[in-house]
DNA sequence: ACTGGCTCCTGAGGGC
DNA sequence: TGCCCTCAGGAGCCAG
């Protein structure tokens, strides 16, 4: 599922060849995405040059000088880098064709993700607004944390998950970083610690970081720019693994659902 | 101001 | 084999 990791690992398998390049064209195969794809997107960026990509949580920002195409993958999107466009699969929704060769294609089986356009302008787009800090910015700390949790009764893992907070982290890096931290995922995010929520800002950048190195996550669709999937699946010490023994304390592993959401947690190594 | 629940969508997997 | 149910989950949205 892309989380900040796939979203990265996208960007900088992209960023060689599309940044520089000009738009030939925007080709939409299928509009009803997450919003639908505005109907004269493929006019308003055919020609102009990428002059880079930007992440802002999970969201990819091509910007065209001050105009900006914002791309995000949803949870079952990709982002592909082909040499010329090769033949259409089931699912395949929008090409972005570079004229100097090179097609990128956006494949996505649930249709959650987006394509929107953001011309310049004084304000933000509405979803990147009120978007908290990235991770890995000194801003993402535990005394902001401590602030921003005080009183709050909703469950640690859930409030990781709100990027309002925090963005980027989904549920497997939420789960993953908990795990690290030594804190329950259910525990009411108000009762945490500064100490432990020191902890938990360290092992959510561990784990992100450790992600990225390997390229993300891949469960079922994702895939980097090359076409080719993550391995972090492999490092998972909770999740997905629930009723299977704890990789460190032998413990079986517990299941529990908080805010819809599957969370999986060692009972042992996870003691509040 | 918070919190929990619903929603979009498709495909996989389980039970019978 | 086939049908139906549940689950997966990013994140906007809404009701209480």
């Amino acid at each position: 599922m892309p989380e900040l990791p796939e979203v990265e690992a996208t960007r900088r398998g992209l960023l060689p060849t599309v940044v520089g390049a000009k738009v030939a064209a925007l080709n939409v195969y299928d509009a009803r995405l997450r919003w639908p794809v505005p109907r004269d997107l493929p006019r308003t960026v055919a020609g102009r040059r990428v002059d880079a990509i930007d992440r802002r949580g999970k969201y990819l920002l091509f910007r065209f000088g001050k105009d900006t195409l914002i791309v995000h993958l949803g949870m079952t999107g990709s982002l592909t880098l082909h040499a010329a466009a090769p033949a259409r699969r089931k699912h395949d929704h929008v090409d972005l064709v570079l004229s100097g060769g090179g097609t990128v294609r956006f494949h996505d089986p649930r249709r959650f993700g987006a394509f929107l356009w953001h011309p310049a302008g004084e304000t933000a787009h509405p979803l990147l607004a009120d978007l908290g800090p990235e991770p890995f910015d000194p801003a993402f700390c535990a005394a902001g944390l401590k602030d921003a949790l005080r009183g709050r009764r909703a469950a640690i893992k859930t409030l990781l998950m709100d990027a309002r907070l925090v963005v980027g982290v989904g549920n497997i890096y939420a789960a993953e970083a908990l795990f690290r931290a030594g804190i329950r995922p259910a525990t009411a995010a108000g009762r945490v610690s500064t100490a432990r929520l020191e902890r938990l800002v360290h092992c959510v950048r561990e784990v992100l970081a450790e992600s990225i190195a390997r390229g993300g996550t891949t469960l079922r669709d994702y895939v980097g720019a090359g076409g080719e999937p993550g391995g972090f699946q492999h490092e998972t010490r909770v999740y997905g693994r629930e009723g299977l023994p704890c990789r460190v304390c032998g413990a079986t592993i517990r299941g529990v659902r908080l805010g819809q959401r599957a969370s999986a947690y060692c009972p042992n190594c996870q003691k509040r």
